[in-house]
DNA sequence: ATTGCAATACGAATTAAATCGTAAACATGA
DNA sequence: TCATGTTTACGATTTAATTCGTATTGCAAT
């Protein structure tokens, strides 16, 4: 069996990935391009990220041309999950309705948000 | 003004905050113990940590016995919300209810929290 | 007072993450 | 070919977080 170990992706790994699941792979300099829409990074810095993150297994690449591509190598969803529920346990004492009542609450959620959710729960609730 | 910069705990103060939220007031001791439930650390290291969280702002205490008392310094809920939030703008393109769904969906939910939720959503339509 | 214990103080080492400079490789077009 | 610009490679540094050893302090029981 591979990977046995959790990949646990740092702050700066996630953006990067942010970028890559959203546009399905992409070079450095496109991740740079995003990157740098919200915050100050060197070029350099990005493109060591993105190789530790290539050591890692984080990403994979393709380096047939010379400016290499790279792709997501882990599941968003499975990911995003992974990182929910380590929050819901630490912070929220375990309770996912906790959390989501901190997610909603005290914000702006449009009708159309709230409408999906009731969705779901009557979804949810059909299979119990 | 004091305090304009915004105070970011790390994963090891949280879980110390976690322990404090929950008990109002506690020892390095008491943190301590709680901690070794579920996981290794040193008495020291929780000292450490605990005496750093002070330098920060994280936490205040009771010096009058020998034995400290520490008390957090921070809003929990606000806290909770600040890590919610950059959360999902990081992890959900901003989408609180993606959040929601992979917080609800694909587990263990009972149906209690279910209503507990429905109810939230209703509240929040009425508001509307 | 002395001993023993529990607690604090604090420097230092370790580990991990992020940043950056510089060199080398490569492609392109003048 | 040569100059230019872009990209990768990679070592080194910096910064932050964590861990721990040891010294010291204060208290209580004898």
């Amino acid at each position: 069996m591979k990977n046995t170990k959790v990949l646990k992706p740092t702050e700066s790994e996630l953006e990067i990935l942010a970028v890559l699941w959203a546009q399905g792979e992409a070079t450095v300099r496109m991740v740079h391009e995003e990157l740098t829409k919200t915050k100050e990074a060197g070029y350099t810095t990005t493109l060591k990220l993105m190789q530790i993150m290539k050591e890692k297994g984080l990403v994979t690449r393709n380096t047939e041309s010379k400016t290499h591509i790279y792709i997501p190598a882990i599941n968003k969803q499975k990911t995003q999950i992974q990182i929910v529920n380590k929050m819901i346990s630490s912070l929220f004492a375990g309770s996912s309705v906790d959390m989501v009542m901190q997610a909603l609450g005290g914000n702006k959620t449009t009708a159309e948000e709230l409408k999906k959710i009731e969705e779901l729960i009557q979804t949810l609730k059909a299979q119990k």
